[in-house]
DNA sequence: ATTTGCATTAACAAAATTGTTAATTACATA
DNA sequence: TATGTAATTAACAATTTTGTTAATGCAAAT
């Protein structure tokens, strides 16, 4: 039927929400403009303001819950505790990576509208910091008890995910930045991508084995 | 004599470009004004249509300089051919790493102006190419040559690289968000990249040797 | 001293962008 | 069917933002 890929349902306030989402994502706040996402939405700009009122609530609904997103795809990548604790942190490595992998856009956005006015982002931090901290714990127990072993390297929960978290989202972030650089090695994207996740799984693998 | 921090010489044209700068980094293209860089630059914004006549041609030629300036640092930082491969490589993250302590609004800035408008970028690609090509194949030789003969890990220099970077930039664009969520570890912001620093070059060598 | 050319300003203008409002339509329910 | 509420539209308005222009200042060369 609908060839398009904005599907046009017979909710006009999630339509808008649904082309919102596009535009504020691709364009950050600043270059997104009301308009562009009232005609993508197939409405009058008058029915932006009157669902939402302003462009900042509008905005607000939408980082809200790319945020909550975020941290919870960090939670469901490494909440796995049954596994042991190496093949847990591959499995989240994992996760984590094809999370960025069907989510590109997300980091870019979030840390920009981030930078741009932190006050936006008090509210959040502390749900945020309630759905991350007992992953931190736990999986700082784990890391000290393998340690203990001497199965692993001893090594701050914190610092290895932003280890992880770095290396998963970088290569999206950089992307058009690598690719002209890099022709024949970024040549087929998915194959690239690929590679990344294997690149990056083995890097903390050796960050963690004991020499 | 002058105790503020933009200090304006003589030669407006300069200002304006220093505060174009300023304003453009912190905002990006799409939230700077013309206006607000003409106020900081002490100057009625008609003088910033005077010397660079668009908006357009003013970004350019920031977004050109450090374009050239992110090149020039990767090169520099791992251009140290005399020394032997490791040393070499530790001494190329501590340069990189320093490098983007001492810019680090400059990684999100590029990479969101190229992500936005990649036909900016196409005149720069072949220059940093050209750049940054004989880097990588002199890498790459070191690395073979000490893979055979069993002294490190095989790899691909593209993928060491951007691991190098991955690791070094993300802390820096991530800072706004992992600090409210890390409270203790981020407190003292030198204290935490030093930890990063360390961390970084660790985790690359631990790529690299031989298990 | 006059001319010439660049630098500078104030005022103006055009377009874009966000937001409002009053009138109209659709729709459910009494 | 009448009525009340929500949805929708077109027109308007305010502000912001970029860019232009014509007049003026200023300093060096003739």
């Amino acid at each position: 039927m609908d060839t398009t890929k904005k599907r046009h349902t017979d909710n006009k306030e999630a339509d808008i929400l649904h082309a919102a989402e596009r535009e504020f994502l691709s364009k950050g706040y600043a270059g997104a403009r009301t308009t562009a996402i009232a005609e993508a939405a197939g409405v009058t700009h008058a029915m932006l303001h009157y669902y939402f009122r302003t462009k900042e609530q509008l905005f607000k609904r939408i980082l809200d819950e790319k945020l909550r997103l975020m941290g919870q795809s960090v939670l469901a990548a490494f909440g796995q505790p049954e596994l042991p604790l190496m093949a847990r942190i591959k499995d989240g490595i994992e996760r984590h990576f094809d999370f960025i992998a069907a989510n590109p856009e997300l980091p870019r956005f979030i840390v920009n509208e981030i930078f741009a006015h932190p006050e936006r982002y008090e509210l959040m931090q502390e749900n945020i910091r309630v759905l991350l901290n007992p992953l931190q714990y736990s999986l700082q127990q784990e890391l000290d008890e393998s340690a203990a072993r001497n199965d692993t390297e001893p090594i701050d929960a914190r610092m290895l995910l932003i280890d992880i978290i770095s290396l998963n989202v970088f290569a999206f972030i950089a992307f058009p930045i690598i690719q002209p650089l890099l022709g024949d090695l970024t040549a087929d994207r998915e194959h690239f991508f690929a590679q990344r996740k294997q690149e990056n799984i083995e890097t903390i693998m050796r960050r963690l084995k004991k020499l």
